[in-house]
DNA sequence: CTGTTAGCGCTTTCAG
DNA sequence: CTGAAAGCGCTAACAG
């Protein structure tokens, strides 16, 4: 049936450890023996049995990018930097199978992703996107991260806070309950969790300020869907600028949406119809602002004559919208590279484990100075 | 150290063998054992060796996607459709780790993951986007999927053509030489690779036969990178309309380039340098068609007044684009979805292996009569 | 319904 | 430098 390593051995004329070692390299070989294995392997069209592999020493080729969506630029862009800092880029042999798995924004398949993953005894994993803030999902998650670590997977975290640490078990509220009897205490806790945040309250803040500083007072917020870490970062941004202006922030202001075009689009109606009279509207991201934008189109607002608007995330269609987006412009290809560095062991982590990646304000065309 | 099914079926008092039908639920087991056993396997918080189990097993519980860039809506929205089918959605058990890879359109990537899949011993890839015409890459992609298939993996091809069959071994002009050695003759060969297709041609044509309805006559077109199906398939489409018409097809007016917005904005220049007096370009695809936009406005020109520009895939952006962009629409959605059906096995295959789906033209706003 | 018995294909000490 | 042997953790016949 299907080639084994036997089979390459009884080829070639020398043991199945002899061909394991010329595969992994990892053991001298002497050069004819080794050329002798290669042209048995070649003329086999051997194929490794990865599974095999995996169980005999432990540790898979596979490593693991989860996403929110897929079908989102944002993440593609980050999987996509991930993804290729991951893949042995050819040069050390090492050919890892980095994969993305898609989410969705569940909070049950990113628990289900994850162990997947732990299953496969993946060698690393990271975790992009906003993450869920329930409690009880937290303490899943947390759960699930450290078994991993103990198993010796890397974990990163990608475009989220760092994971809250000691949790272990026993905690009340959760819904599950596993007993006692667990392995032994401390010990074994395999690689720490590492972090690659964005600064979101900062950019959230400076966006706001760039449009009170242009002389704005009534600004919509349509805020990302409630409960994700990176919608309340934006927020307190956002707030912190409002406040530190003395401006009043009135509740009817801000309308919580999915991070989509759709949302944007609804969420706009929803704020004139609270006020009529506001002269900005600061969007979850670019997708969103431009739902807003159409929304206010319709409106016969333009924009920004009549109406400011701004995202966030400066993703590529957002120079090419009309007007061109203002928005905070964060380092996705950046991030996603340092977390496939890190993940992969080919970049010192920071003591604390944490980067931070700074946000920078994009002015664009569209927000202006208020109308009237 | 790691928990294993011994120690659960030592905890719950019974056989490894009997942990393994309940946690594979493939064999009756009394309820109360059962039971016992899920609660070993809660309390001891085991999660089962993958490797370890396809291994025996002979079949693993991973399936691969491989698109070209993930980064690209197009693809995002075929990975996401593709990948919701494939995670087994809680109706049989069976829970799928669909993974998507990204081969940054470089063929030798798409056959490294080939490879990295079969390795695995996934049970199903599919395999989407245009591919790559070169004959040597297509032989030796051939080669592998004729691999994947004896090996018993499912392949699905998604938005390509289907793979020409019957290439045995000892063919010319391919680099690598796998020598005779081989397996046996015929016999086992698998599940045969299955096909969805998108009708390129047949959306092409009708988009250029719009333009020409409407009077154009000197239409630019802007085609995607040279050697990959889908582009040639678009092309033919767009020639096919011309020439039904008695249109001269101007070598000059066509400019290959990525399928993304920079090479948009490069080729819509150099179109205009070849002949001013464009009246419309039809573009690679939406992304295209944005750069070819901002290219027109810098020259001073117009959408739709002075150039109509035509997209194609539909993307969701498009028709937020100012103006809304006239396109093709693919049904990605459906697209990503039956190839994941087919995929799992959950859709019967049609007779010739090939699904064919239809194109419709989508008329917007960047698309009128020629002004002069 | 449940336990026993063999491996699945590969890696890895441990001796040559 | 190379071979022999002992599993890695799980599944899959077979017997009970």
């Amino acid at each position: 049936m299907t080639v084994t390593l036997a089979d390459v051995a009884a080829r070639a004329g020398v043991s199945a450890a002899t061909v394991s070692r010329v595969l992994n390299s990892n053991y001298p070989v002497a050069e004819a023996t080794r050329d002798r294995v290669l042209r048995a392997v070649a003329e086999l069209e051997y194929v490794a049995n990865g599974p095999a592999s995996a169980l005999a020493a432990a540790t898979s080729d596979l490593v693991g990018i989860l996403v929110n969506d897929v079908a989102d630029p944002f993440f593609g862009i980050l999987a996509s930097a991930v993804q290729s800092e991951m893949s042995g880029d050819s040069t050390s042999g090492g050919e890892k199978l980095a994969v993305v798995c898609n989410t969705g924004g569940s909070p049950e398949r990113e628990l289900t992703y994850l162990t997947l993953l732990h299953r496969q005894r993946a060698g690393a994993v990271v975790l992009t996107g906003g993450a869920t803030e329930d409690p009880a999902h937290t303490a899943a998650l947390a759960a699930r991260v450290a078994r991993l670590s103990a198993a010796g997977t890397q974990v990163v975290l990608c475009g989220r806070p760092p994971l809250a640490v000691g949790v272990p078990t026993g905690d009340g509220g959760s819904a599950e309950g596993p007993a006692g009897a667990s392995s032994a205490s401390g010990a074994d806790t395999g690689p720490a969790p590492l972090t690659v945040a964005f600064d979101n309250r900062g950019g959230a803040r400076s966006l706001t300020e760039h449009l009170v500083a242009l002389g704005h007072r009534r600004i919509g917020c349509v805020a990302g869907p409630e409960g994700l870490t990176t919608t309340r970062h934006r927020l307190e941004g956002h707030r912190a600028a409002l406040a530190a202006h003395g401006i009043e922030d009135v509740p009817g202001r801000t309308v919580h949406g999915a991070y989509d075009r759709a949302s944007g689009y609804a969420a706009a109606h929803e704020l004139l119809r609270q006020d009529e009279d506001l002269t900005a509207v600061v969007a979850a991201n670019d997708t969103v602002a431009l739902g807003v934008c159409a929304a206010l189109r319709e409106h016969g607002l333009r924009v920004p004559e009549d109406v400011s608007v701004a995202g966030f995330d400066d993703l590529p269609f957002s120079t090419d919208a009309v007007p061109a987006l203002t928005t905070v412009r964060l380092p996705l290809t950046e991030a996603g590279a340092r977390a496939g560095r890190l993940a992969m062991g080919r970049e010192p982590a920071p003591a604390d484990g944490v980067v931070l990646l700074s946000s920078e304000l994009v002015i664009r065309k569209s927000t202006a100075p208020p109308y009237s």
